[in-house]
DNA sequence: CGACTCTAGGTGCAGTATGCACATAGCATG
DNA sequence: CATGCTATGTGCATACTGCACCTAGAGTCG
């Protein structure tokens, strides 16, 4: 109740929320582009065609993810230089794209790790937030107290 | 999905992958609509308008939301019931919206909890493979084995 | 008062990500 | 060779977002 109120400062005061951290690049949100990093990550496993990617996205939960989807994601990753591929006849049925990991694919795997990272931080904070309950934030809201309260 | 040249059976087979668990709705994956919880989530707290609730989102960890893109996040959740707004003066300038959260949106914070919990599970999956670095699955996918390859 | 600035909210347009429906093409089997 | 499956790809529509810009009230100062 009382932080609402008090939030818009008077015109005297130069402004607390421009020039602080917003200006920082910060991976981890928000979340673009999120389904590349689980693609990469299945690639640099084991040289994989679309099924067998599909396979991996949903060993790791991602159950709703489209094969066109998937594809395109594959050519785009491709055309950053993240991926390559060949064609490579299977034991039946058509041949396959077979994928495999560069080393810029590499170095952006570790990348969105740490994006990936900070975003399992953000959803912790919702928790923890959330946990609080109503109006918990009045008083004490939970952690996020030390940048945001003091500065308005 | 441990032998990848394997995985496409004869065509005898009543193909694996298309009647299983897809058809669920299964929440937290793709992350649709990612920033409307955590706005739901500061209106749930107290009431508030636009800046008061980019505080919150800050708070967060979600630094980079535009306000351009908080202010029609709001209007859109208050066309689908989950907000109310009222026009209120404030201690100085022109009157702000000021959002209240609904019962409707109480039960979809619920539900949108629930989502981001299984969206956190998939990024611990992330690391889990992650951790165990190239090759590592053609033995033991490490854990996201239990609920996954025993239904296939 | 009139110009200016700040606050609060909103819109137009473009880019990206995605799903659904559909298309292409090779292989297999009768 | 007709049909069906495998594997990949495309067209179109929709959703979300950022950037640039706009509207409008309130306060300040000459």
């Amino acid at each position: 109740m009382n932080m609402p109120d008090q939030d818009a400062v008077p015109s005297s005061t130069p402004d607390p929320r421009e020039p602080i951290d917003e200006r920082e690049p910060l991976p981890g949100w928000p979340p673009r582009d999120i389904l590349a990093p689980f693609v990469l990550l299945a690639v640099s496993m084991e040289r994989a065609h679309g099924y067998v990617i599909e396979d991996y996205l949903r060993a790791l939960g991602l159950f709703g993810i489209t094969m066109s989807t998937l594809y395109r994601t594959l050519r785009q990753m491709e055309k950053d230089g993240f991926l390559e591929s060949t064609w490579e006849p299977g034991p039946t049925g058509p041949a396959r794209r077979v994928y495999t990991i560069t080393d810029a694919g590499h170095t952006w795997l570790e990348s969105s790790a740490t994006m990936l990272n900070a975003y399992r931080q953000t959803i912790d904070r919702f928790f923890g937030l959330y946990g609080a309950g109503p109006g918990a934030s009045r008083n004490q809201p939970t952690e996020p107290t030390d940048e945001k309260e003091t500065q308005r």
